[in-house]
DNA sequence: CTGAAAGCGCTTACAG
DNA sequence: CTGAAAGCGCTTACAG
């Protein structure tokens, strides 16, 4: 493997402007600038990642910490994945990919080995356990997901309030007035999972304002649980003609859900659910749906981590919390209430 | 940031003594080698990744090559990535998610900068065009998918053949005689998915062994077209009673259309399947499967790979073609054939 | 515009 | 059983 001490042999110069010509960290004179290039093709020279990080202080590197529990959504994960890891390799990072149970000894022996440059965190929760020590660390951090205390950290979200609120409007324009919602497990929210609250507290408070009935519910998040739930749902609230979904499992069960009964959306009820547009493409979903926007969300994540790894430190720009406006893809599933609907009895 | 030094310093003992008490690499006094790591939990050292590289050439790093194409099957793909990533942290290896679009450019980079210990690829295609450098180049290289030449790297795979004959065996022992083959769309075999006719032939030639009528077809990977597929399949062959999927996007949309025909499996029509647990669990697909075994095909190669990377190079072990034998999940989706279907007329 | 040298933080032969 | 020193391959002040 050729080291820059080969190079700078075979261009006729000292290692120090090999160094320069390539880093461009100083002027340097065309000819030789030509001649290094030149002995770098030849000898298909690539600098040693581990000498220029003991050098520099940087690996180009950054860590993805996810956290893959058994009832997380596959697909949306990956997507995140994917936009993190795209946008860092744009930006000449590579991306460590951390699937440790334990996140805090992860984040703990990556920061103090000096593999990573920073780190990206994925599936924050409301009180993340990972979050007092990312504060501590040298290296800047950003999230993906909305903590209760954002602070010394980048965070970066979809509006959930605002989606709940969107969610609703568009059922109420176009003349709905019974709703059901239909949220992740407990056990989700329990384990920190703001989002789902964020999304009902949101759509709550927007059915209230609009004098509109709401009813909410925790469903399962995998089948056949969530099949019966939703049925059942149906069930109780006959007069319903709207439905929120604001669980995956739920979206991809209810296509069949309805079938079984002989209902479609939107000629029975209209449905706005709220995934990835991947998800929806991956399953056909037929539902108007808000985008979870994870790869804008991993990729501004990305960007804004490796501003703070390049930017000067003293001259830090405050930390910030973008949370990004709900923006409905119309799949076409909301249409006006079903009249033999709104006239079922219970 | 403490380091070696400094724990040398407050063990009272020179550096060499406390790394090799740390690594075990040459004998040391109990006194001493309790003083080091007293001091290194005093101090919170953790060694220099870049510093440790560069000394030893090691990087306890792996490369994970993946493709991630867009008509790809997304929940899959996580498996995957899970199933190496953890294994590897079990192994003291961290992983590097590549997922460059080139990545012949990735493997260069990464093998040229001694970044990484060793590759793993994905979604390795018949003619994979990475497989030619990945020979080349000083890292050892193990492979998911079986390429048409797996010289020189270790691969690890689902037999698909045999998954083929399995899965005509499934019905043929129910008392199926005709059935229909839903595998992926053309253009996956087209760009290397040798995975897709494997199973083909080896389900056709267990037919014609058997005397079963089996009808092939390439379906859309994704709705609406693989809904349609579906229903047209089963319009144009009235008296199938068996259906394979080998097409992740049919196995998810079945349930609906079968449900809009007023069928179910395994009362009207047997399926079997071939997908993840993962993801037969994430939509509660009601069908019996052939396991990909995503996480233990993405064990094994880790596994395989590290042994590699940490044996006798002069004694190195002969490559090795691993093709995991088919396991059906059994979901109760086969039964004795539809008296009905099978008296159908077209 | 260019070179000789120090230093980043480890590991490991070499000496004792 | 332990220490002083060399070396891994870079970058970057220091000198000219």
């Amino acid at each position: 493997m050729a080291t820059i001490g080969d190079v700078a042999k075979a261009a006729g110069v000292s290692r120090s402007t090999a160094s320069y010509a390539l880093s461009g960290n100083r002027s340097i004179s065309e000819a030789v600038r030509l001649r290094v290039l030149a002995a770098v093709e030849e000898l298909g020279y690539t600098p040693n990642a581990g000498a220029r990080a003991l050098a520099t202080s940087r690996t180009k590197t950054i860590a993805l910490l996810g956290r893959f529990l058994d009832d997380e959504f596959a697909p949306a994960m990956l997507q995140y994945i994917l936009g993190v890891s795209e946008t860092a390799r744009k930006k000449g990072y590579d991306t460590l990919l951390v699937s440790d149970e334990n996140g805090v000894a992860a984040l703990k022996r990556l920061s103090s080995s000096r593999m990573v440059d920073g780190f990206v965190l994925l599936n924050v929760a409301e009180r993340d356990d990972r979050l007092p020590l990312l504060r501590d660390i040298r290296q800047p951090g950003a999230l993906v997901g909305l903590p209760g205390d954002p602070d010394g950290v980048d965070v970066f979200d979809l509006d959930f309030v605002a989606s709940g609120r969107a969610m609703v409007d568009a059922l109420y324009d176009a003349g709905h007035r019974e709703l059901v919602l239909v949220s992740q497990p407990e056990h989700v929210v329990a384990r920190g999972g703001a989002y789902v609250w964020r999304l009902a507290n949101g759509a709550r408070d927007r059915a209230d304002e609009l004098g509109v009935t709401l009813h909410r519910y925790h469903a399962h998040s995998s089948q056949p649980g969530i099949g019966r739930d939703l049925a059942d749902y149906l069930d109780r609230h006959p007069r319903a003609t709207g439905l929120l979904l604001n669980n995956e499992a739920a979206a991809a069960a209810l296509p069949s859900v309805l079938a079984a009964r002989g209902m479609s959306a939107p000629e029975d009820i209209s449905v706005i659910g709220r995934y990835s547009d991947a998800f929806a493409r991956t399953f056909s979903l037929p539902f108007s749906a808000i985008d979870s926007a994870a790869d804008e969300l991993g990729a501004r994540a990305v960007q804004q981590l490796v501003s703070r790894i390049e930017g000067d430190p003293d001259a830090a720009k405050p930390h910030t919390v973008e949370l990004i406006q709900p923006r409905i893809d119309d799949r076409g599933s909301i249409a006006a209430p079903s009249p033999a609907r709104m006239g079922a009895t219970h």
